[in-house]
DNA sequence: AAGATTGCAGACCGATCGTTCTGTAATTGG
DNA sequence: CCAATTACAGAACGATCGGTCTGCAATCTT
């Protein structure tokens, strides 16, 4: 007679002992610390906890893991950022939340940066997948802020003769710069008051 | 009697090959183009064209001779916008030229960012005294930013009440962004509507 | 020409890079 | 209990890292 279980071929023998997704959390910290070429194969072990054998067996490679730590920061990060972004109505007060988040982590005592911000600057030295998905992430984060901008030239918070995908660029530029600085000499306080002309500068 | 040149400790032997300046040039140009960590000695040693004994004898060290090409990148480039920056008369006129010579840059062939942006992003690699060039040269060319901008608020381009400290951090935060992102999708043309947007927000 | 001094080319160093392999412990289904 | 399967720890791989050393060639002064 037939078994239908010998098409089984996946066997449970030695359960893993990490939580795969813990490991990824982990990587990720660590290149969005010291990005791809900082971060060495043994640093990644020692932080992540398992075993180089295991870690290639996972994974397949450190340009393999780093590309799903990409995707990780893209998971977290952009898609906490974006919801921000993609509350209804629509409009400029999105925006402003936007880099009300954003103030709080560069002013923060965690503050590293951007992983997409500091992987850009790198990526003449990247792999093209995983400068594939640089765009891609860049592409929807640009997409919600263009979305934001759209609406808010339709609500009239903004002059009908505005430019959403220029403006787009502007925001963009003005965020990498911020990622890149970090902290203004007087925190916060002068954070918002440059997030305060930048919101001045769309209008004009 | 005495002999005036026995005094006279350095004494011609062999002459160098190579010149000191243009191996510092090259140097400059790599480390420009991969940073600091993304750049290897031998990379060096083939793009300069002396030997690696040579390179220690004239240098130290990798890091040393990445101090000395920060400097010289800060010779070379920043003196040359810096001098745009401080032709009198001194205000918004400066600035606009400067960013007008950044555009030509960023939309050209031959960009490959800013040395000081990009060893500002991996700084938490680098050693204290390439972070204290990056504060020295940073510190100048927002001194320079500064000037013209306390000089368009005597010269009522901008309103009384513009705080210029404020100001300088704006612009030195959205110059960073561009030297990150690099040439907009539409070219020249739309980088010079960025730099109008920018530029219109100072007056807001 | 002699001897001192310097630069040059490249071999060489230990450490670490990313990666693979080996041997053993743990867990499975039969 | 046994055979199969899987994860584990860590040794070992070749390549390359930043850095040093040796031996010879070139040029100086005398």
């Amino acid at each position: 007679m037939f078994q239908t279980d010998r098409f089984k071929s996946i066997r449970m023998a030695r359960p893993k002992a990490y939580d795969r997704k813990k490991v990824v959390d982990d990587a990720t910290q660590l290149f969005w610390q010291k990005g791809y070429h900082g971060t060495s194969l043994s640093e990644l072990v020692s932080v992540t906890g398992l075993n180089k054998h295991s870690m290639y067996k996972e994974f397949g490679s450190k340009a393999e893991l780093f590309n799903e730590c990409l995707e990780n920061y893209g998971l977290k990060v952009t898609l906490e950022l974006s919801k921000i972004l993609t509350k209804k109505p629509l409009g400029l007060g999105n925006i402003r939340a936007f880099f009300e988040n954003r103030i709080e982590y560069i002013c923060s005592d965690e503050f590293k940066g951007c992983l997409v911000v500091k992987s850009t600057v790198e990526k003449e030295l990247l792999e093209v997948s995983a400068v594939e998905l640089l765009k891609v992430h860049s592409k929807l984060f640009e997409d919600a802020l263009g979305d934001c901008l759209r609406a808010a030239i339709e609500a009239e918070e903004l002059p009908a003769t505005a430019d959403p995908e220029l403006l787009t660029q502007y925001l963009v530029r003005f965020i990498a710069g911020m990622l890149v600085m970090g902290e203004p000499k007087n925190g916060e306080a002068e954070a918002r008051k440059l997030v305060d002309m930048v919101l001045a500068g769309l209008k004009t």
